[in-house]
DNA sequence: GTCTATACCATGATAGAC
DNA sequence: GTCTATCATGGTATAGAC
């Protein structure tokens, strides 16, 4: 019997441990964003050795996707939490007030569009293009029914109105603002939300 | 008479070769951003020794300041030359759009908000702070001019407005939404200007 | 077996000699 | 202006300690 719990601790040991080097590099990479992240400051974050990062995670790329995987699923969870009686607009709403709220506390990692490398390392993590994908549906199947509610323009294309959300969510405006301190975080989400559903006018 | 015109020829010469140089930079920080281009890249594209290059610019700093300044001045010559008789509103989003059409074309420069080094070298360059100065005063005015007609929401901060019309130019959506090619570059820009001025709803 | 220390190697920003 | 160092950084691989 000792065998089999032995190993189940040791498992449970390496889950804990991965999941605190996913925790570094999610802040690192909400902080600094990739390019600026480095291994050293991953390994320094966590407390252990760069070397030992290797053994858990191949690759910087490896490790980015291992963030944005848990990014994903947490977001996913939130989509399927949220009441069903809820109108769709609504629900939308509330996925954007929830992704920026989770950016204030500096938890929303980013990824640089223009990296090529890393795009292809991502494209080729079938657990990342998965998750995106169902993102993708779930979100997607939202917005057409916000526009059959006329709850949201039907004259904007879906995928718009998807990038559209996916783009306030990692604002750089966020930084900016809250940098210049004179709105509280509440305030700043509420701005971002306004301008986001009903625009400047 | 010599002395002086051949002195003003090798001037001329220079700041031919100092604007290929800019140009150079102003593509690869629109395709690539500061952080992937290197000044490896900079001297092969405009044909010269990556040493000649220290030659004119001190610095990748330096080099992405002449980039954004030369950006800055030609937004403000843009802003500038918009007829006075046209409302506040439509100004502003002459300007946006403008940003637009020039980034479709791959001349739009960003910087990365997260770099510190690079912002405190920013910082620290008088000729950038001041035509930054000078773009968010002019555009403050638009917006706070918009704001009194009734066409911008004036519970809004002025700030909060800027930074919304400068996120939308360097939206990640529009790479997003050019790669998946289902709609023309005027397309684009008008889902944006939609999205940004009146909303998703 | 898991972590640490250290070595390796490419890259990229500068600087100095022609 | 070019060519050729220099020097730091950072991603990756290996070798040995508990």
């Amino acid at each position: 019997m000792t065998g089999p719990q032995k190993l189940s601790f040791k498992q449970q040991q390496l889950i804990v441990r991965e999941d605190a080097i996913v925790d570094a590099v999610n802040g690192l990479l909400a902080r600094k964003g990739y390019d600026l992240m480095t291994m050293d400051e991953v390994a320094a974050e966590v407390g252990i050795a760069k070397a030992s990062l290797y053994k858990h995670f191949p690759s910087k790329e490896a490790l980015a996707a291992a963030a944005m995987i848990r990014l994903l699923e947490n977001t996913l969870a939130h989509v399927r939490s949220l009441a069903v009686s809820m109108p769709a607009i609504a629900r939308l709403r509330a996925i954007l007030q929830w992704a920026l709220e989770v950016r204030m506390q500096g938890g929303l990692p980013t990824l640089p569009a223009q990296n090529t490398s890393l795009r292809e390392a991502l494209v080729k993590n079938m657990r990342y293009v998965g998750k995106v994908l169902d993102l993708n549906e779930l979100l997607g199947d939202l917005i057409e029914q916000a526009k059959k509610d006329g709850a949201i323009r039907s004259d904007l294309p879906t995928e718009v109105v998807l990038f559209t959300i996916y783009a306030r969510s990692c604002d750089p405006s966020v930084d900016y603002l809250k940098m210049m301190g004179q709105h509280s975080d509440r305030q700043i989400v509420d701005f971002l939300l306004l301008t986001c559903f009903n625009g400047l006018g």
